[in-house]
DNA sequence: ATGGTCGCAAGGCGA
C-alpha cells in the first residue's frame, strides 16, 4: 500500500498538477496540507472520479488538510485534542481498512515564524499537544502514522544551506527538539530508516530560483508506529514533480507498506 | 539584498 503526504500549497492551484500526480502514481493513500479551501470549495468530484474518497477538514483561505483514499476509511476525526480554542485546520485522522487496518494522522503543523513571537509559541505548544496524541496512540498499540508538513528541519543534511536556517522557526533548536521528543517516544523517520546522507529535499522556495539551485529542506516527514514500521517496504521522494507544471513549493513523500 | 515568488481572493497576509 502506497501512502503519501504533499503539501499542494492551494487546491484551486492544483487542479492540474495533482491529478496528474495521482494518475502517473496511483498511491493508495494520500494526505494533503494546505489545501486553502473551505469544505465545500474542495474539487472533491475531480477525485472521486479518479476513484479515490474524499475527506476534507478545511479553513479559508489559509491551511486546511484532507485525506484521498482508494481504500474505504472509518473513523474519520478532525482537529487536534488540546486546544478546543484552537481554529486552525491543521489536523485530520483515519482508519484505511487495507488488508490490516492502519491509524492515519495528517498534519500540518505550524511555520512559526517570525521567532520569537506569537507564532513561534503556537507551533511549540502545537507540537506539545502532538506529543501527547502520539503517546495516546502509542498506548493503544495499533499501528499508525503521523505524516504530513512538519514544518520542520530535523538535522542539518536535511538543507542544502543549513546557515541560512539559523534564526528560522523551522531550525531553531527548541523546534529540533521538540521533534525529536516525539520521534523518541519511539516512533521511526520511514525515510532515514531507509536513506542516508545529505541532498534528500522535499521543498523549494519559489524565490530566488530555490529549485534551480537545489536549496532544498527536507520538512515533509512520514513517522512510523513500531507497529508501522515493520510494515516498511519501501520510501520515496517524488522530486521531479517540482519540475513540472504549475507545482507546489513541496512535494510528494511516500512508503510502501505492507498493510 | 527591508527584495525576491507564489496562493487566496480581491488588499494584504501567510509562507
Amino acid at each position: 500500500m502506497i501512502i503519501a503526504t504533499f503539501n499542494i500549497n492551494g487546491i484551486k492551484a492544483r487542479i492540474e498538477a495533482l491529478p496528474r500526480w495521482l494518475e502517473s502514481t496511483k498511491p493508495d493513500v494520500v494526505c494533503l496540507q494546505e489545501i486553502k479551501s473551505v469544505d465545500e470549495g474542495f474539487p472533491r468530484q475531480l477525485f472521486e472520479d479518479l476513484g479515490y474518497r474524499v475527506e476534507t477538514h478545511g479553513q479559508k483561505s489559509f491551511n486546511g488538510v484532507a485525506i484521498l483514499s482508494r481504500l474505504p476509511l472509518e473513523d474519520v476525526t478532525r482537529g487536534l485534542d488540546g486546544d478546543p480554542a484552537d481554529e486552525q485546520a491543521r489536523w485530520i485522522e483515519a482508519t484505511v481498512m487495507g488488508k490490516r487496518p492502519v491509524r492515519l494522522c495528517g498534519l500540518y503543523l505550524p511555520n512559526g515564524n517570525p521567532a520569537p513571537g506569537p507564532k513561534y509559541d503556537y507551533k511549540l505548544a502545537w507540537m506539545a499537544r502532538l506529543e501527547a496524541r502520539v503517546k495516546s496512540l502509542l498506548a493503544s498499540e495499533e499501528p499508525f502514522l503521523c505524516i504530513g508538513d512538519y514544518n520542520v528541519i530535523p538535522q542539518a543534511e536535511d538543507a542544502a544551506r543549513p546557515e541560512a536556517w539559523v534564526t528560522d522557526a523551522l531550525y531553531l533548536p527548541q523546534s529540533r527538539d521538540a521533534l525529536r521528543r516525539i520521534v523518541h517516544l519511539g516512533l521511526t523517520d520511514a525515510f532515514r530508516a531507509r536513506v542516508q546522507g545529505p541532498g534528500h529535499y522535499s521543498f523549494w522556495d519559489y524565490q530566488a530560483n530555490s529549485w534551480e539551485r537545489n536549496n532544498g529542506i527536507r520538512i515533509d516527514h512520514l513517522l512510523l508506529s513500531p507497529q508501522a514500521a515493520d510494515m516498511l517496504v519501501d520510501v520515496g521522494i517524488d522530486k521531479d514533480v517540482r519540475a513540472g507544471d504549475k507545482p507546489s513549493d513541496h512535494v510528494p513523500v511516500w512508503v510502501n507498506l505492507d498493510a
